[in-house]
DNA sequence: CAATACTTGTTGCATTTGTAACTATCAACG
DNA sequence: CGTTGATAGTTACAAATGCAACAAGTATTG
């Protein structure tokens, strides 16, 4: 593409990237958000929990580019259901671990194993090296690793 | 990647899709918000206006998959702003053309080029097969073409 | 052509989100 | 130690969003 040549709002990176992640985030909601009664944040950090064992909250938010409310208003949702309990730190007790309980666990290893299901669904429809590659450019717009 | 073999939460699709969107989205945020006066979903009903000349706010709901009343606000919020006028549709009088005004359209000018200035800054950082082959992936998930 | 059904767009209300202010705790430094 | 400054997390308030109900217009059809 020439450097100044004017865009289509279609081509446009954060235009593209901002549908195709719409798309996928609301088809894959209806896996959680019946079943659990989960929100898309609390999902996130479910996930970050099931997957990195027990961590704080701003870890959370660290890892998951949330802010520290939306986190906080997850984790209270979380309990409240009972997929997660906090134990307070002796050392610092500002900080408090979130831990996955049973429930939480297996809600987690479900999920998970939807979350791989419907990513092979969809990374399916590309060839090997166009799979590796969108990973690899994904990664690199959403300045991760 | 074996089929069931569970996924990192950094790999999963929609996770980063949505990552690489916020990042670059936030990011181009700055070039308008301050400026303009504009929010993400106003600028979004801009360069649809821009690039596709009038139009109603039923055809950018379709075009740009955003709900009708978020739509309806963004129109007030341009029309107020003085970006774009209403006309009457003398044939169906439900409809209302859209129409960038003078300001409207000098705004979207300046806009498009610095999105297609940012495209190609984003676009720059990878080769140019990756380029075509990020696109193209993009299109499929997002459901669009 | 009257009655009913559908379409476009707006508005009221409840929910979600972001910002700023707050509490509680810890660290640093005189 | 005690004062000041930083950090983890919550909460109050304001703005953005989504859903449902609505008004105004058009299409259908008996």
């Amino acid at each position: 593409m020439e450097k100044n040549d004017p865009l289509q709002i279609q081509d446009f990176l954060p235009y593209l990237l901002n549908r195709a992640a719409e798309t996928t985030s609301l088809e894959f909601q209806k896996t959680y958000e019946d079943r659990y009664g989960m929100s898309r944040t609390e999902w996130r950090v479910l996930f970050h929990l099931g997957r990195h064992g027990d961590l704080t909250a701003k870890q959370i938010c660290t890892m998951a580019d949330l802010h520290k409310t939306k986190v906080s208003r997850a984790v209270s949702a979380l309990e409240h259901q009972r997929f997660l309990i906090r134990t307070a730190v002796p050392i610092d007790r500002r900080n408090e671990l979130l831990s996955l309980t049973k429930q939480g666990r297996a809600a987690f290893d479900h999920l998970q194993d939807e979350a791989t299901r419907y990513h092979n669904t969809l990374m399916g429809g590309f060839p090997a090296e166009d799979q590796a590659i969108l990973q690899r450019c994904l990664k690199q717009l959403a300045k991760l690793q």
